[in-house]
DNA sequence: TGATGCTAACTTTTT
DNA sequence: GTTAGCATCA
């Protein structure tokens, strides 16, 4: 350890706060500092350390537990943010009127309601979009605003008046009701309840104030004003708070997070003591020096030199491609190399990109050339359809109130309950003034309706007599679910029933995790769904070390180190993403998140970016990212490595020339460019004066020419008109393609041969 | 009422 | 390119 380190390890009481740059040994300052409390006879269930992912929490408690070399870390209260005001919640959940088996929504089913609450007011969902709406409950919830302060709320009514959704306010009391009604909490309650709790109930305050001794709050910077605050109540009698943080990784702004909460720490406590890690183990000196270049265009930022003594290492590679799908090629090309020259594992890189969308064209190429690689993040396990009906079932039957599950499957599978007679319930329900199960269960005068009450009240019954997994298994038998997906003879219909099945593989393990010697682990659904709203698929995965490459968004990458990484897309209006071009704040963060990629790299960066790819199915063209620009030209690989862009020749080039101009202005990527496109051998060269026609007249049988794929014939054509799809058989190296005829720029070169 | 097929909207980032 | 939601038909 450094002297630094030391400092921060050994300052035990009184408020701190710790200012880790990236790669600064952050984990093991705080995992180190918690083992010198217990060392010091702290008792474990007194210590309280909050992170922001699973993950982390769970790295933590594994780093403590190997430096004591006992199994007093599991006595910690380490978690998210999230999972640890779960817990306390349901403890106290009826101090707030709520169930203690409360129901979690995640966003989708927040949008859900949302969606039906705006429709339910006669509202148009196209103006008053879920999405749109949930933010700025959200965003409200986060700045502890209720329904009715909202509404008071001059500053917030004005950009509603601004947007012209002057009714926000009414969709966020309904919702908020809504939810109480349910039995439901969705994320940002999770916080917001935590601080009612402390604020309405001050034996509440006493009682957690009193039992957290020592607080340690990780990922500072990504804290909201909830967050804040709540951190703040809880650590007011013993003050002894230590904070660690990073501004320049701060890259939540959109969730609420804000790097006030660093400066204001400050104020809000005397005699803070404040660390400054600045000494860098990850990386090579040139990764850290593009990123310090990077990071010094930000205007807003805590002064700090993060520097390191490890060796210079290799320059950053910069590739320009035509195309997303060659991005792909050359990236999963320069893996392969990398293996081979310098035996690297797949585990050793990490594919990093700005948006989930842009995944497709490196899980392709990898597929391609046998790469076992890893998505994290996109359509998440939990999100998916059959998931959500399965685990719906076994909502309901923990918490009949909630309505939303409910409604999810009283017909699902088909049992003849259809639209009209749900909504028939749900009038009566409100005329009646009683819950929607509530309504089934009294009288419904349906048979149909009466067999699916006694279904679930049979379920119910097993509840304290089975676990998770068994009631989990009998659900899925008897409601005919798992039958269902079964049948589904197609391909997707497979991958479904596998998902269920993969559900209930992960509700065994979770039953089977043997009881703790001391600790009994509860093993009923009750337990089960407390915690998995609130799992993410990477937290999931048992084979975290598994040897894959790694492909996720950056914001998902933070906190990790990969030895080789590639940041792709580095474009104009993907990076920075067009959302966030132009505000300053907004840049200012993109760059932040391009600072953060950057420092994932322990040995060596690539970046990528493609001149055209494909956006909502149509090709766009983009300029490369300013942030390119930022890096000063000497850290710049420009000899290029000559592989991939294989079938890739200039004339090909589509693009115009005021692009053509952008580019060259760039003389260190020009260079690059230029010794890659000399090294690249032509496939195809079109025709002298090639012009495209009118693909209306392109007919199966027909040969065509494409400028990069040159001559194939058309075998078959499908779709309507605007959007005709060719199925076209190309020559060797290129194979089968299926193109879209409005796109494509083909020339007819022979009618029906 | 339920299945099928077409259109439109969609992409920032996540607990 | 994908998916959700709607309209149409059985």
């Amino acid at each position: 350890m450094n002297e630094r380190q030391l400092e921060a390890v050994l300052h035990t009481d009184g408020p701190m706060m710790i200012v880790a740059g990236a790669g600064s040994g952050k984990t093991k300052v705080l995992t180190t500092r918690i083992a010198h409390l217990m060392n010091k006879g702290i008792d474990a269930f007194r210590i309280l350390a909050l992170t922001f992912t699973n993950k982390a929490a769970a790295e933590m408690k594994e780093r403590v537990e190997t430096i004591l070399g006992n199994r007093e870390a599991r006595n910690l209260y380490i978690g998210t943010f999230h999972s640890v005001f779960a817990r306390i919640l349901r403890a106290e959940a009826t101090k707030l009127g709520y169930p203690s088996n409360f129901t979690i929504y995640d966003t989708d089913d927040a949008k859900g309601i949302i969606k039906s609450i705006v429709n339910e007011m006669q509202l148009d969902d196209k103006h008053y979009k879920p999405a749109f709406v949930y933010n700025r409950i959200s965003a409200a919830k986060n700045s502890l605003i209720d329904p009715d302060a909202y509404k008071l709320d001059s500053h917030i009514q004005q950009e509603d008046a601004r947007s012209q959704r002057f009714r926000i306010g009414e969709i966020y009391d309904i919702y908020a009701k809504r939810c109480f009604k349910n039995g439901a909490m969705d994320f940002d309650d999770l916080l917001f309840k935590m601080y009612t709790l402390l604020t309405q109930f001050p034996d509440a305050l006493a009682k957690y104030q009193h039992r957290f001794h020592y607080i340690l709050i990780d990922e500072f910077q990504d804290t909201n004003l909830a967050q804040y605050v709540v951190i703040k109540m809880l650590g007011a009698v013993y003050e002894n708070i230590c904070v660690v943080g990073d501004d320049a990784q701060s890259i939540y702004s959109f969730r609420g997070a804000t790097v006030q909460n660093i400066l204001q720490f400050q104020d809000d406590y005397e005699d803070v003591k404040i660390v400054k890690l600045e000494q860098n183990y990850r990386s090579t000196q040139t990764i850290l020096n593009i990123a310090n270049n990077v990071i010094a265009n930000n205007k807003n930022q805590i002064p700090k030199a993060l520097w390191t003594s490890n060796d210079e290492g290799e320059k950053l590679t910069v590739v320009r491609t035509l195309t997303d799908n060659d991005e792909g090629r050359f990236v999963a090309d320069a893996i392969m190399e990398q293996k081979l020259r310098n035996h690297f594992n797949n585990k050793d890189f990490a594919i990093l990109y700005r948006t989930n969308a842009q995944s497709r064209s490196f899980e392709e190429s990898m597929r391609r050339m046998n790469i076992p690689y890893r998505i994290y993040g996109g359509l998440s396990f939990y999100q998916r359809k059959e998931v959500k009906d399965m685990l719906a079932y076994l909502r309901i039957i923990v918490n009949t109130q909630d309505e939303e599950n409910l409604k999810r499957i009283i017909n699902y599978p088909a049992r003849g309950i259809g639209k009209t007679s749900i909504e028939k319930i749900s009038v009566r329900a409100n005329e009646m003034n009683r819950t929607f199960w509530e309504e089934i269960e009294a009288d419904s005068g349906n048979s149909k309706i009466d067999n699916f009450v006694i279904m679930i009240k049979s379920f119910q019954t097993l509840l304290t007599k089975k676990n998770a997994y068994d009631v989990a298994v009998a659900v899925g038998k008897e409601t005919g679910l798992v039958q269902d997906l079964y049948n589904e003879k197609t391909p997707e219909g497979l991958a479904r029933y596998e998902n269920v099945q993969e559900l209930l593989n992960s509700i065994k393990e979770f039953t089977e995790t043997p009881d703790e010697e001391g600790e009994l682990h509860d093993k009923s659904l009750g337990s089960y769904l407390q915690q998995i709203t609130l799992l993410t698929d990477a937290d999931k995965d048992k084979e975290q070390d598994a040897d894959t490459v790694k492909l996720m968004t950056i914001h998902a990458a933070k906190g990790l180190e990969f030895p080789c990484v590639f940041v792709v897309g580095m474009e104009e209006n993907l990076f920075p993403n067009s959302m966030s071009m132009y505000d300053r704040d907004d840049l200012e963060e993109e760059r932040r998140l391009f600072y953060v990629a950057i420092t994932r790299a322990k040995k060596r960066l690539w970046t990528t970016y493609a001149n055209s790819r494909y956006r909502f199915g149509t090709l766009i063209q983009n300029d490369a990212s300013r942030f390119l620009e930022e890096i000063p030209e000497i850290h710049l690989d420009k000899t290029f490595t000559g592989i991939g862009f294989r079938s890739e020749n200039r004339m090909a080039d589509t693009f115009g020339n005021v692009q053509q101009e952008a580019f060259d202005k760039m003389p260190s990527l020009k260079k690059l460019a230029d010794k890659l496109t000399q090294s690249s051998a032509p496939s195809h060269t079109p025709t002298a004066g090639f012009a495209a026609d009118n693909p209306a007249n392109m007919k199966e049988g027909m040969t065509v020419e494409h400028q990069k794929f040159g001559f194939g014939k058309i075998v078959a054509v499908e779709g309507g008109t605007k959007s005709r799809i060719a199925t076209i058989e190309f020559g060797p190296g290129h194979g089968v393609k299926k193109i879209m005829l409005n796109y494509a720029r083909l020339r007819i070169a022979k009618e029906k041969s």
